[in-house]
DNA sequence: AAAATATATGGCCATGTATTCATATATCAC
DNA sequence: GTGATATATGAATACATGGCCATATATTTT
């Protein structure tokens, strides 16, 4: 009568770890709050709200990018951002609500 | 006519990210799992289904505690963990249907 | 009280992450 | 093409984290 077990399979689990490891930053989730309100910005729009070093908001941008987070679409010499998916402003959204945060 | 900026204060973006990075584990994303369907358990529990060494475990759940993730209830020589906040689990269960993750 | 069981703690090491700085690349404006 | 702007990259460093081992503490059992 013991059929307790783990739910979620490995390869799940690592990759949920993975990505939400991506979430566990006050930077990154501003830029998700960000995102969320203006669905795609550029670079240098979210340098001017943010107001971090350049390359430090690249940096966090691309780990973003490469855990499949954010993508990018570039128009000219600007590069835009948006979410890839509604589930991150959701998490953020019961964050702000959860009594644990 | 550029009003943007993060909604969320200081205080709670770093409360967030501290959460999170707790979440971002296989391990402890097991222990919730597993706290959510039996409300309450003990290491000696834990440790069987997770089959992980006992230290180990011990610095996992006191990270988790530390955090405000999970509370303990000694009885007897037991120490009971249990789940502090649903929203946890809300978090991963939004993880195990998103598209990112 | 001695032994057994349950849990926590602290040191160590390897690895991962955040930040900064300097530099590279891409595109645009002239 | 030159210079300016936008973005990425890579090295260096500091710091945090995960895992392992040995040991400590608390409680129960004998």
């Amino acid at each position: 009568m013991d059929n307790l077990q783990v739910r979620i399979d490995k390869k799940k689990l690592e990759k949920a770890a993975y990505v939400l490891k991506c979430l566990a930053h006050p930077m990154r989730i501003s830029i998700i709050d960000l995102l969320e309100q203006r669905n795609r910005l550029t670079v240098t729009q979210l340098q001017e709200v943010l107001k971090i070093e350049q390359s430090l908001l690249s940096h966090h941008l691309i780990n973003m990018r490469d855990k499949g987070i954010v993508s990018t679409h570039r128009e000219g010499k600007y590069i835009y951002y948006s979410l890839t998916d509604t589930t991150l402003t959701e998490i953020i959204n019961l964050i702000n609500r959860g009594k644990a945060f």
